[in-house]
RNA sequence: GGCCCGGUAGUUCAGUCGGUUUAGAAUGCCGCCCUGUCACGGCGGAGAUCAUGGGUUCAAGUCCCAUCCGGGUCGCCA
């Protein structure tokens, strides 16, 4: 009995013909006499009928006995409905399927959850029985959605010139970054090798190979907590390039990502991107990756409240902070309740705390009306231009702290409002920014991208006396309010990449040690280069209009890192350790599922 | 590690102030009936370690403590 057409792929245009779908049985309508059965394979579904009156009666008998998500094949002939039978909800709905003869391939037991879109089921069982997860529609339309986009994207690079390269994946460690997932060496014992973060070095020490132009889909690692878009291994799309100028690469990914939102979803994506730098992203939307899916930025209004009897803002501007806000149009009756609730919001960012200003029709309300005139809320209103409805919400503190938990805020109330079209696609280019950040926990500055990016040419003689004022030839590519992207000119030169080295405290015997191979390379003949990477789940989620990546990753881990369904991470016998040299000193775990299910 | 939310039939939920309940509903499942359904319909039935452990109480699904599990998030994520 072999296929000769898939359940969804059957049109009016067969009718008449005898066809064989194989399947697994969606759902069964049993009307005694008459059965009908929705096939579903990955294609679609199918109506098969059962007629007791036109059929033989073994195979009217077998019908009877189907059950959900057993597996059959189908022999029969296509048939157009009747008018009044047709279901337009159906693509196939016009048909339906004859049957004369059924092979039960197989049974199957009752599935947990109904295997069918838009289930409301906890996750922890969807993963658990990830096989029937992936069986429904919209995750098979992710997962193919995701062999789409690597289709497209491998083929966009090849016409370009470039080259799929592989990288290892057992690795050197090194320091820097994120936590890395370690492998230890049998041949070599006590030693490890690291899982990549990315092929970072790998890639440029193919420019310095002559290569020119790389990519490569591939799978990172970063032992770090997991949140809806992170997971402990992820794909990125890796891409290095030689002798370019930074516009040369951002047109070339801008052509890459039209090329795939075309292909891929139908969606033209207007090119070149806009592009804000760094400074301004954060002093206007309080993030390094701005959505622009509505408006609403950070206005700073420090020049109207200073000077006044208010101590908390007083406090603030002298010692060098600031007095921002955002204006939510039309939402001056916000209720007290929300409002308190907010309170909370912005502390969770570091703010002690939040102010408003209420301009509502029976006046202005606000926990600081009394230190100031009607003429500062009058000047506050003209210079926000705020009008009688609306409220502003207002968080003093030092830059840092107001940008992050205001534009926290303003995307809390991009989404109460409505103001976010769920269809719009807004790319932007988030460029110039800086070489380093300062890390409290460490006390010293780290590297904000990764300690192989070029700084910028005229900020270079501050590497070592004033790197907070360093700014480096990075890019990031944001969509949606989502770093979906990022990347960097590279150091070519191997005496600024040890004095870049030397910036971060790494002393010139580290370094050697970490990057002692990579430093060396250098020494022969190093093209300019630079690239980027792409997070490929992110892209893929957001053109799934997925809210997790797990929902574009067939074998997603959860948050505490384990894959419910295999049970990894799991304890190992006493003699692969021994083989390993690794004596555990973690105490022995329970079996988590020895009180679980079955 | 911190904070927030959650855990009650296979699944999704309800369960009030601790007591009239033998812990309900929907759906799924099982059986019987049903020839035009497509979330088919009708009748009947089975199905619960109320996450786990301890405590308070005459009495705990309900209150308290601890633990486990899940999700979100802060830190973390070059």
């Amino acid at each position: 009995m072999k296929r000769t057409h898939h359940c969804g792929d059957i049109r009016k245009t067969e009718v008449g013909q005898e066809v064989i779908v194989c399947g697994w049985v969606s759902r069964r309508r049993d009307h005694g006499g008459l059965i009908f059965v929705d096939l579903r394979d990955r294609s679609g579904y199918v109506q098969v009928v059962y007629d007791e009156a036109a059929m033989n009666e073994g195979t009217f008998h077998k019908a009877e006995s189907l059950r959900s998500e057993f597996v059959i094949g189908v022999r029969g002939k296509v048939r157009a409905r009747s008018e009044e039978t047709v279901n337009p909800k159906m693509e196939t709905g016009d048909i339906e399927i004859v049957c004369t003869e059924l092979r039960i391939l197989n049974k199957a037991k009752t599935p947990p959850f109904y295997i069918q879109d838009g289930i409301d089921v906890d996750e922890k069982v969807r993963l658990k029985y990830r096989y029937l997860d992936l069986r429904r529609p919209e995750m098979q339309k992710n997962i193919m959605l995701r062999h789409r986009v690597a289709k497209v994207m491998r083929d966009y690079f090849d016409r370009n010139g470039f080259l799929e390269i592989e990288t290892p994946m057992l690795c050197k460690s090194t320091p820097e970054g994120a936590r890395d997932f370690l492998v230890p060496s049998r041949v070599n014992p006590g030693q490890f090798y690291a899982l990549p973060q990315s092929p970072q070095i790998f890639k440029q020490i193919l420019q310095v190979a002559g290569f020119e132009k790389y990519f490569q889909i591939v799978r990172c690692f970063r032992d770090e907590d997991l949140r809806a878009d992170r997971q402990p291994e992820f794909t990125q799309l890796d891409i290095e390039m030689s002798f370019i100028s930074q516009e040369d690469i951002l047109t070339m990914m801008e052509g890459m990502i039209k090329e795939l939102f075309q292909k891929s979803i139908g969606v033209d994506v207007p090119t070149p991107f806009e592009r804000m730098d760094w400074d301004t992203a954060m002093d206007k939307y309080g993030s390094d990756k701005p959505d622009l899916r509505f408006d609403m930025p950070l206005m700073d209004i420090s020049e109207y409240v200073k000077g006044s009897e208010f101590k908390v803002f007083n406090a603030v501007i002298e010692s060098g902070g600031m007095v921002k806000c955002i204006k939510v149009d039309g939402y001056a009756d916000i209720p007290r309740r929300r409002l308190d609730d907010l309170v909370k919001f912005v502390q969770i960012y570091g703010a002690k705390g939040l102010a408003w200003i209420q301009y509502s029709e029976e006046g202005i309300k606000s926990p600081f009306k009394k230190f100031y005139s009607d003429e500062t809320f009058a000047k506050i209103a003209e210079a926000t231009g705020a009008k009688t409805g609306d409220l502003l919400l207002v968080v003093a503190d030092k830059r840092l702290v107001v940008d992050t938990a205001l534009g926290q805020l303003r995307l809390e109330m991009g989404k109460e409002r409505g103001l976010i079209d769920p269809d719009a696609l807004r790319f932007l280019w988030v460029v110039d920014f800086p070489m380093y950040e300062w890390s409290d926990e460490e006390k010293r500055w780290k590297a904000m991208h990764h300690p192989f990016t070029a700084p910028r040419d005229e900020d270079i003689e501050y590497l070592l006396s004033d790197p907070g004022r360093v700014k480096a030839n990075a890019y990031d590519m944001v969509l949606n309010g989502v770093e979906i992207g990022g990347g960097s000119l590279r150091i070519y030169n191997a005496e600024l990449q040890e004095k870049v080295f030397e910036s971060l405290g790494l002393t010139p015997e580290q370094a050697h040690q970490k990057f002692g191979f990579m430093m060396d390379a250098f020494q022969y003949g190093t093209p300019p280069h630079g690239g980027l990477a792409f997070g490929l789940d992110r892209l893929v989620m957001i053109m799934a209009k997925c809210d997790s990546i797990r929902d574009v990753i067939a074998f997603p881990k959860n948050q505490s890192a384990r894959d419910v369904m295999s049970e990894a991470p799991s304890e190992v016998d006493e003699k692969q350790l021994r083989e390993l040299s690794i004596r555990v000193s973690a105490p022995k775990k329970k079996d988590k599922n020895e009180n679980k299910d079955n």
